[in-house]
RNA sequence: UCCUCGGUAGCUCAAUGGUAGAGCAUGCGGCUGUUAACCGCAGGGUUGCAAGUUCGAGUCUUGCCCGGGGAGCCA
């Protein structure tokens, strides 16, 4: 086992301890070297001289290459050049394994190259950070539940039919009883934890088959879903707000270096206490249609074609330059043609998809759903999560509750996340009178025979109640600023991968 | 399923239709304070696949394969 592990390396300031790990990176200078370790918890640079080393360890340290494992016994001092304000003066070295050559490099790789190597890429800084704040995100999500009288409801992943009827979910042959089919969510079940408990929250992972390929989506995701007996609409949303805000809080709280290491604006995570905006279906409609959602998008349309021109005259005088300088100016080039083209290509995408999404908003329908771009749009008037409610109830799920002030719409509830991230919660008043219920499900033409033991829960003193999920992913996303869902899960599942 | 962008060295990317290059990685040499170290030398290629246009194709055309982003759907 370990003794000292690297993130408690300040209790050690000037006491000699041994270090195991991984050889995380390392710089060679003639007689003196720097050894990078890499235990887990943390990086510490390992400074070996010739002078301070037996030979035997001198050409032991030479051998290490990349992700080598091995241990380090020296002294520990402190100092501010050194990631993590500590380096350790090594006295003996031993080499437990020499690792082949190691793919990652410590330089850029593409999508496609790292996903491969998955497995191997978790080990890198930035996804140690992203894996310690889902951590973290998760066991708020728990200790906010615990401390507020819920009780964790496990709902089943198998399930003998779709929730909705309207997603594809994967299925597969359960003996002799069908078909069965992975969970897409566990809320119909959530809400008989309700009627026997009070409340409740179900959490594990959820399975949809649908062909989405963008950077929110996932084939295989966490989510949590709370289920309230007694809650209406308004209760769910102040749970909902507080609940997001206690989450963002105890990262902001827990893990600074995290958040510093994936270079996350903090002020904008600052914000997010409660209470969050609320707007309506009617008035998001209205907002959407308006000449200030048209201006905002002209705006970033001409910032994105200004950025663009200036980002092209560069490139331009660059080259022109070429020809001209020394060979070590033109390495410099060389790497900001690369960044250039990047943010070009970037920049390209926004000004293809900004003036269709102008058009979208400006002809939104009313009585339709939101569409992802329109989603956008509303969140660039906040600069916190913003909460749309009592959307029609033609776009909604059959077991949400119409609104008794409309009977058109349905009490439902969506958290936005800020900065374009989008849905993070949907939730609703569920519908507790059993007549409307089997309305609606003869509406959805939806099987009312696997739907008795659910009905049950309205034939038993029904109550009002109401709840929400919450797609850990997307939290995790929003919260650590990334610009893909992909790298918030250890081994995500997308429609074209399932391995490693 | 549809729209859109892309596929060149192990990796990230350059290359008006005219001799395929750079950085990193790897190997060897140099350097006692490096921070994705630096300096010198070396090896490394069927330009995704197939066909076509052309004196000549990484570059143009068509088809296919693979991937990125987005729509629909949703957390």
């Amino acid at each position: 086992m370990v003794d000292v592990y690297i993130q408690d390396l300040a209790a050690h300031v000037g006491k000699e301890v041994t270090l195991k790990g991984w050889l995380y990176n390392g710089r060679e200078g003639g007689k003196i070297m720097f050894l990078i370790l890499r235990d887990g918890t943390g990086l510490c640079q390992c400074v070996a001289t010739q002078d301070s080393l037996s030979e035997e360890d001198w050409l032991k340290a030479k051998s290490l290459t990349q992700e080598s494992s091995f241990t380090v016994t020296g002294t520990i001092r402190a100092d501010e050049r050194a990631p993590g304000g500590h380096e350790m003066d090594v006295r003996t070295l031993d080499v437990v394994a020499i690792a082949e050559e190691y793919p990652i490099t410590p330089k850029e790789h593409g999508i496609e190259f790292l996903a491969d190597r998955r497995h191997l890429w978790i080990r890198s800084r930035r996804q140690v950070a992203i894996l310690r704040i889902r951590h973290t995100i998760i066991r708020a999500i728990r200790n906010f539940f615990d401390d507020h009288g819920f009780t964790l409801f496990d709902a089943p992943i198998l399930t003998p039919n779709a929730v909705e009827g309207t997603s594809t979910l994967f299925e597969t042959e359960y003996f002799k009883l069908g078909k069965a089919y992975l969970t897409q969510s566990g809320q119909l079940y959530g809400e008989s934890g309700a009627m026997a408990l009070g409340k409740i929250y179900v959490f594990g992972p959820t399975f949809r088959a649908e062909e989405s390929k963008t950077r929110r989506h996932l084939t295989e995701f966490w989510m949590v879903e709370p289920e309230m007996a007694w809650f209406d609409l308004d209760d769910d949303m102040k749970l909902a707000e507080d609940f997001i805000s206690h989450i963002v809080q105890a990262v902001l709280k827990e893990r600074p270096n995290e958040l510093a290491e994936l270079e996350r604006d903090t002020a904008v995570l600052e914000k997010i206490v409660p209470p969050f905006p609320r707007v309506s279906y009617d008035e998001a409609v209205e907002m959407l249609h308006s000449d200030k959602t048209a201006r905002m998008v002209d705006d970033r349309i001409a910032a994105a074609e200004k950025e663009a021109e200036e980002l092209k005259a560069e490139l331009a005088s660059n080259k022109e330059q070429y020809g001209k300088v020394k060979e070590w100016q033109r390495k410099k080039f060389d790497a900001r043609e690369i960044q250039i083209n990047n943010r070009l290509t970037d920049l390209e995408e926004m000004l293809r998809n900004l003036p269709k999404w102008k058009e979208s908003a400006r002809n939104f329908e009313h009585g339709g759903d939101l569409g992802g771009s329109d989603e956008t749009l509303l969140t660039w008037y906040f600069d916190k999560p913003v909460i749309v409610h009592r959307y029609p109830a033609a776009v909604k799920a059959f077991y949400m509750k119409r609104d008794p002030q409309d009977e058109s719409k349905a009490l439902a509830m969506d958290v936005l996340a800020p900065e374009g991230y989008g849905e993070i919660i949907g939730g609703s008043q569920r519908e507790d009178n059993l007549d409307f219920l089997l309305e609606r499900i003869e509406e959805h033409k939806l099987p009312k025979e696997v739907f008795e033991w659910f009905l049950d829960l309205r034939r038993y003193g029904s109550v009002p109640h109401a709840g929400f999920g919450l797609g850990v992913e997307r939290t995790v996303s929003w919260i650590c600023g990334l610009d893909h869902v992909r790298e918030t899960i250890p081994f995500p599942r997308l429609i074209h991968r399932n391995r490693p």
